[in-house]
RNA sequence: GUGGGUAUAGCUCAGUUGGCAGAGCGUCUGGUUGUGGUCCAGAAGGUCGCGGGUUCGACCCCCGUUACUCACCCCA
């Protein structure tokens, strides 16, 4: 028997709630072409290989197969077998080195796709869910001043939606590297997975964590966490590194690019980033700035918006295209602003008027009404029956519609704004409604810097 | 992938040692030949997740299974 409830971790949306989210994409699109980045989709499925030459998160990945295919088996291990991309970088790094001589570099965009992950769901983290990406990619070099531009893009772009405070916990990979290095942990990786579960398991477990697993001393213990405890809204983390007393080329050359970016954002997007050493990413490709985001008060929700600076994620012979981007997890958002209710829709339906029907022989002057109507971009419907006048306004009111259309006999036009009861005489050739009830609105409770 | 909880009407949930399947909300119809929301009356709607077992008899007890859900893991 065919299954017909909601599955799990696919979520789909009401009508109303749609609504929000084409509001937040339309938002995200909005600002993302305002700063010069145009829009590409790359095809829901990639290969195999394609998918797991970076990162190993093999698990994750929803296969792709002919159901008239019986062995199965074989498909895992094969490179050229095809699967749901997983996210949206590395299908666009691939798109990048295929279409390299079509595109003018350093290459913008910004791409809104569903991706696919295999894993447990469970509030804020969806199976089939939607992301929004923006990176700047160059060939063979990109300047840092990208970093620094991207994160300013997205600290705008997040301003925009009907969503709490947020914050954008920026750090450095070069800076953390350098800084381990320079106090003789070489398994720079190994510590920044440690490191990572700071928030979750503490200090303590940390150092333990790098004692026993890593090797570390108690003092490089203690250096690596103190390090991962220093955060400012401003540039003072570089003074706080250095008291530290450690050097290392790599070191330097990373709190000189954590420094831009802190000092840019604290000017142009005050309160909105902060530098955070404790942030590391779990994904390897991110060689530079990395940058985790949480909706303050819902940490709990997990980041809403991650990525980095990567230097040779794509690759074609001998040269490289460095990127740097950022990913905004719009269905974890989304969600979060539908069960917080952060913004709600003020109607499900786009139709602003219903032109009722006299009686059966009036549908076609209701039609003339109608064009009349979205001629001018007021959307309207006709009734399809002509019913009792109170079970066609209750038809509209159910539906949300906010205005009711009545044309007499005669030829006389009457609406009515069934909200307030209250009923004018109208010319379908000129009369328009409130812009806020021309189409649905997204009303948001907390505040949004539009 | 690991562990806990749950599964009864569209939704939220009751359901007595194991003895006729229930409520509220929602939906639909009607309330004197054309203006909704309140109110009143009525109706429709269920393979009690699925499969086995115990029993004269199972929504209820037992076993299995699937799904959902929460936590872990990981991440947007």
């Amino acid at each position: 028997m065919a299954r017909t409830a909601s599955l799990s971790g696919f979520p789909e949306w009401l009508p109303q709630e749609r609504v929000v989210e084409q509001h937040v994409l339309d938002t995200l699109r909005r600002v993302f072409e305002l700063h010069g980045f145009g829009s590409i989709e790359t095809r829901a499925v990639e290969t195999v290989g394609q998918l797991l030459r970076k990162g190993e998160i093999d698990k994750e990945v929803y296969g792709l197969s002919r159901l008239q295919d019986d062995d199965d088996s074989a498909a895992k291990s094969d490179p050229n077998a095809l699967a749901l991309h997983f996210d949206l970088t590395v299908p666009f790094a691939r798109y990048v080195v295929e279409n390299a001589g079509y595109l003018a570099f350093p290459f913008r965009r910004y791409q809104m796709q569903k991706v696919w992950r295999g894993e447990r769901p469970q509030e804020g983290r969806a199976r089939e869910f939607t992301q929004a990406d923006i990176d700047v990619v160059g060939d063979g070099e990109l300047p840092f001043r990208y970093d620094v531009e991207i994160v300013l893009v997205i600290a705008e772009a997040l301003s925009a939606l009907p969503i709490p405070e947020f914050r954008l916990r920026v750090n450095n990979r070069k800076l953390s590297e350098g800084f381990y290095r320079g106090i003789g942990l070489e398994d720079t990786a190994g510590v920044l997975r440690s490191i990572d579960k700071l928030e979750k398991i503490g200090a303590e477990k940390v150092a333990e964590l790098l004692r026993t697993e890593l090797g570390a001393t108690q003092e490089q213990a203690e250096a690596a966490l103190k390090l991962a405890t220093i955060q400012t809204t401003d540039t003072s983390f570089v003074e706080q590194v250095r008291a530290l007393g450690v050097e290392h080329p790599l070191l330097e050359e990373g709190l000189t690019e954590l420094e831009q970016v802190v000092a840019a954002a604290s000017s142009r997007a005050p309160g909105k980033v902060v530098a955070d050493l404790s942030i590391a990413r779990g994904l390897d490709y991110y060689t530079g700035t990395v940058v985790e985001t949480v909706l303050v008060g819902h940490e709990q929700l997990g980041s809403i918006c991650s990525g980095g600076r990567y230097e040779s994620l794509a690759s074609k012979g001998s040269k490289t295209f460095p990127g740097v981007g950022l990913s905004i997890g719009v269905t974890r958002l989304v969600s979060r602003i539908l069960s917080q209710e952060f913004a709600t829709a003020s109607r499900s339906v786009p139709t602003a008027v219903l032109v009722t029907l006299n009686d059966e022989d009036s549908w076609s002057a209701a039609q003339d009404v109608a064009a009349q109507l979205r001629a001018r971009g007021i959307s309207t419907e006709v009734a399809a029956k002509a019913d009792k006048f109170g079970k066609q306004i209750k038809f509209a009111d159910r539906r949300g519609i906010p205005f009711v259309w009545f044309t007499d006999a005669e030829g006389a036009h009457q609406v009515k704004d069934i909200r307030s009861g209250e009923q004018v005489a109208a010319d379908p050739a000129v009369w328009t409604p409130a812009e806020e009830d021309l189409r649905p609105q997204v009303i948001a409770r907390v505040a949004a810097e539009v």
